[in-house]
DNA sequence: CTGTTAGCGCGTTCAG
DNA sequence: CTGAACGCGCTAACAG
C-alpha cells in the first residue's frame, strides 16, 4: 500500500525451492510442511511456513495438478443465457467440498453446437476433473457422449442416453406441492395454467397437479390450459378462465411469469389476492416473486443441492465409485409468500 | 456409441510422445507441427498431425502452461447474485479474443469478504492470467491492493483507488439519453423516478436527466423521486405524482423495476401507454422488459462490450502495455420497445 | 524425520 | 528441417 509506483508483474513468483532454501530445508521437506503432512518436525514445519509466508509463496497450481492429476476445476457447461438456473448450481458446485476448494470453469454455449464443442475442447484442454451440463429446460437434451475421459453429469436438463448421470427437479411432485398447498389454505375450485405443452416441465407439473386433485377428491374447474410460458399467456388464459368459470379460487400457475400475468388479470377483473383467489407460481425467480403485489407464493427446485449432488458424483466417479446412469430427481420446496397466505 | 459397457478412465491420456512415436519424429518436431510453426516440412507436419488424431491427442493445458507461463484463464471475482451483471460480461470477456480462446473461472463470492479472499487464493493458485472484479452497484469498491502478482480491472463498480484500472457504465449519458428520446417523442411534462438516492447509479441518472432536460429548455413536473429499486416504489411514486400533476405524459426510471410499478399504476389510474404516458426504464433486464405491458423501452449498459474490454486491458497489461488507472466509462444505448412508441 | 531422485507433459534452445 | 537435452514447479517414491 505504502508502494506508489505502477505494479510490474515482471517478478517470478516464489516457489517452493525459494522457500525451502530460505528454511534451510530440501523441496521435499517444504513440500510436506506446505502442505500439513505428518511426517516433518513440528519446528521444521513452523520455520519454513515462516520462510513462506515471508516471500508470499502461493503454491502453483498448475504444477500440482501436472502431478496429482487432479485440478480440482470443473466445467460447467451452459447455455442458459439468464443464468437463472446455471447460477444456483454453480454455487452448490463451489459449495460442495467447502468454500474455495474446488473452482468452478463457466462456459456459455448460447445455445448454438459449435460453440459448445470449443467450450468442450477448451475445458478438456485444462483438465478439468468433470463437466456438468446445464441444459436450459428440463427436457432430455442430446448427450455429449460416452467418451469423454473425464466424468459427465447432466444437471436440469437430463441426458437423452439413459447410460448418463443426470439429475433433474422432480416436476410431478412440485405440481403436486402446489396444488397441495392451495387445497390446505381451503382452496376448492382450482385451475392449472401453464407453458408450452411442447416441454416436459409442462406436461409434468400438470400431471402432479391432476394427481394432487384426485388425492383429494376433487375436480379441476376446466382442463389444464397450456400455452407458453410468458406474462402475457398468463392474463389472456386468466381472463378466459375467469370469465367462463367466475367462482375460481385457486391458481395453480406453471411459472412465475405465469402467475405475474395471473396477478394483473385478477387486478382488472376486481378480485383481491389472496382473499379471493390464492395464487402460487413456479420456479421462486426472486425478481419476480418478490417485486409482485402481493408477493408471490412459489415452487423452489432447490437448484443449489442439485448442484452441489453434481460436483459430489463427479468426484466419487474419479475415486472409482460406480457409475450408476439414469435421472435421479430432487424434490422441490414450497416457498410460502402474500400470494395464498394473507400476512397479518 | 457401439460401446455398451461402463466408462472407465483409468486409461492415461495420449500425450505428445506417443503421438511422436506413431509419427516416428522427436517430440520437439511433433510439438511444432500441431502448434502449426513454420520450421517443420508440410510431409512431416500432415504425418505427425494424422497420428495424433489417430489418438485422440488433446494438448495438456496444465504443461503448456507450465512453461508458457500463460493459463489464458480469467478470473471473475463477484457477488452479484441474479447475475444480472456478471453473465454479460463473462460473454463479453469470453469472446474478447475469439470463441474458446480464453476460460473464465466464475466465483461467487456472495457478498462475504472471507469467501471473496478464499476464492481470491484459488484464483491466484490457479494461476490465472488476471482478475476481474464484478460489483453489484456503481458505487465504488474497496481495492484488492496493488500487490497482486496479475493484472486485475474492475468492472460495473469501479475500484475506489485510482491507481486500478475501473470500466463502468456512464449513467450520466445514459440519464440524459432517456429523457432525450422521451423529448424527441414529442413528450414535455416529465418526471424522473429513481431508486435508492444512496447509490451513485441513482445520482448520476438523476444528473444526467436534469442535464437533458435543461438542454431542451425543459423543467421537470416535479423533484426527482428517490427511492427505492423496486416495482413497489415505482408504484407508490407514480401514484402520487400523477395525483399531484395529472398532466404527466412521460415517466423517466431508474430502473426496469421501477417502470414496471409505473406502468402497472398507469394501468390502476387508466392512462394508456405510450399514447398518454411514455415510459422508460434502465438496464434492459430482458425478462422484466420484453414481459409487461406493453413491452419496455429501456437504456442498455452494453456490459457485454464492458467485459471484452475488461479482458482485453489484462493481456494488454500481461503484454507490458502501460496500465492507467483511473475509470473509462462504456456508453449506453437505448432500446426502443412499445411504452414510448405505439406498435402500428 | 529428512534429503535425493525421478518424473508429470510440454515448449524451447541449440547442435546437427 | 530435425532431435537431444533442459527446465517450468511440484509431489511421490525411496534411502538415509
Amino acid at each position: 500500500m505504502a508502494d506508489t509506483s505502477p505494479r510490474v508483474h515482471a517478478t517470478r513468483a516464489p516457489t517452493l525451492n525459494d522457500v525451502a532454501q530460505l528454511a534451510g530445508v530440501s523441496m521435499a521437506t517444504a513440500s510436506k510442511a506446505v502442505n500439513g503432512r505428518a511426517e516433518v518436525a513440528e519446528k521444521t514445519r513452523r520455520r519454513v511456513l515462516a520462510a513462506a509466508s515471508e516471500i508470499g509463496f502461493t503454491p502453483n497450481g498448475l504444477a500440482q495438478s501436472l502431478v496429482t492429476g487432479r485440478t480440482k476445476t470443473v466445467g460447467l457447461l451452459t447455455s442458459d443465457l439468464e443464468g437463472r438456473f446455471v447460477l444456483p448450481i454453480l454455487m452448490g458446485a463451489e459449495d460442495a467440498f467447502g468454500s474455495g476448494e474446488i473452482s468452478v470453469l463457466l462456459c456459455d454455449a448460447r445455445g448454438d453446437r459449435i460453440r459448445e464443442n470449443y467450450h468442450l475442447k477448451a475445458l478438456l484442454n485444462r483438465r478439468v476433473d468433470g463437466i456438468i451440463v446445464v441444459g436450459r429446460s428440463t427436457d432430455p437434451r442430446n448427450s455429449l457422449g460416452q467418451q469423454l475421459p473425464v466424468p459427465v453429469v447432466y444437471a436440469y436438463a437430463p441426458s437423452d442416453d439413459p447410460r448418463d448421470q443426470s439429475l433433474a427437479p422432480d416436476n410431478h411432485a412440485g405440481g403436486r406441492l402446489a396444488v397441495e398447498h392451495l387445497i390446505s389454505v381451503g382452496r376448492r375450485r382450482i385451475v392449472h395454467i401453464t407453458g408450452d405443452p411442447g416441454y416436459a416441465a409442462a406436461q409434468d407439473r400438470a400431471a402432479g397437479f391432476k394427481e394432487g386433485m384426485a388425492a383429494a377428491g376433487l375436480t379441476p374447474v376446466d382442463e389444464v390450459m397450456f400455452g407458453s410460458w410468458t406474462e402475457g399467456w398468463g392474463r389472456d388464459a386468466t381472463a378466459v378462465l375467469l370469465q367462463r368459470h367466475p367462482d375460481i379460487d385457486g391458481f395453480v400457475c406453471g411459472s412465475d411469469q405465469i402467475a405475474r400475468g395471473a396477478l394483473e388479470t385478477l387486478r382488472d377483473f376486481g378480485r383481491s389476492v389472496p382473499e379471493d383467489v390464492a395464487v402460487i407460481g413456479y420456479d421462486n425467480w426472486e425478481v419476480l416473486a418478490t417485486n409482485s403485489r402481493p408477493e408471490l407464493t412459489s415452487i423452489d427446485c432447490t437448484l443449489q443441492g442439485l448442484g452441489r449432488q453434481a460436483a459430489k458424483r463427479i468426484f466419487e466417479a474419479l475415486d472409482g465409485a460406480p457409475v450408476a446412469g439414469g435421472t435421479e430427481l430432487f424434490l422441490p420446496k414450497l416457498v410460502i409468500r402474500g400470494s395464498t397466505i394473507a400476512s397479518r
